[in-house]
DNA sequence: GTCACACCTCAAGTGCACTTGAGGTAAACT
DNA sequence: AGTTTACCTCAAGTGCACTTGAGGTGTGAC
């Protein structure tokens, strides 16, 4: 913890590629913490970068922040995650996003079978299928809708 | 074009699983079309529950409704579209779902084997890589970053 | 000393994709 | 005749992920 390589968060935002008050932004909802120096200003830990990093890989792929948070908190906050926390981490998003993938390929593969073949019965067709829960979130942008979560 | 088979807005809402407003909405944004009859309710042709199906399969995978209504745009709008027209844009929006789905396989890929391993080096790593344009189109929810969408 | 610069706080604004509410009409059932 | 149902318009609210703006402090260079 030597005080010389704590970041100010300016060069968090520079280095990271996010704006100097979405640096902040992530702070106040806990994605990332800081200290203060005799000033008052944020110093920031290296691996806050590395924390960032993961929150917009983690954007990338279509999650909330809220959900990133949920992952992050897995990571400790008051010392440098080891390897094996970040492949932790690593391990349980590989599995998510695959899922993720393999949805948007039935909804591909739905498409073309079913838009380009003209067929449409409300029944067998994966894209007129919306059987489930819809609009049922509340409001807000649906990021990823319910049908694209479930199996 | 015979009266009998126009549907009500409740009608379009239950069959096409989305709520009344939305409806509404989407006609505001021009996604779809209705008429009126006498006493100034609207009426939909049957097409517009495919459309309205083509508009929550788009946003199953990340597009906007501007980027959906463009790709709707090449449907005609006063006649029920053809096999062909369906075709049309459903291979064009198989080619953006698949340039999609492989941009998501390169961050899930780039999660494992570069937070794996631990190296996070600023040049190399696809994870940390954030050297384009980010926070660079307005304010709002970043559905997909333009990170996702470059080659 | 004053200037720029990097940082601070707090409040309000922005775009999207809707939802919710208030207040009203028109036809259909009882 | 009264009520229910389905629809209408217009306005405002909601959650997210930020951005923008106003007004102020601290440090270093000239």
């Amino acid at each position: 913890m030597d005080r010389h390589d704590l970041l100010g968060i300016g060069e968090v935002a520079r280095r990271s590629g996010v704006s100097v008050p979405t640096v902040r932004f992530y702070e106040e909802k806990g994605l990332i913490t800081s200290t203060r120096d005799a000033a008052g200003r944020r110093r920031f830990e290296r691996h806050v970068l590395r924390r960032i990093a993961v929150v917009r890989a983690g954007q990338r792929f279509g999650m909330g922040l809220a959900e990133i948070g949920e992952a992050l908190a897995g990571l400790p906050v008051d010392h440098p995650p080891t390897k094996r926390d970040w492949e932790r981490l690593s391990r349980s998003w590989h599995a998510a996003l695959t899922a993720r993938i393999e949805a948007m390929e039935r909804v591909r593969d739905g498409l073309s079978s079913c838009i380009g073949c003209g067929c449409l019965s409300l029944k067998a067709c994966p894209v007129y299928n919306h059987d489930d829960e819809l609009a049922a979130e509340g409001p807000g942008p649906r990021r990823w809708p319910a049908a694209a979560r479930d199996g």
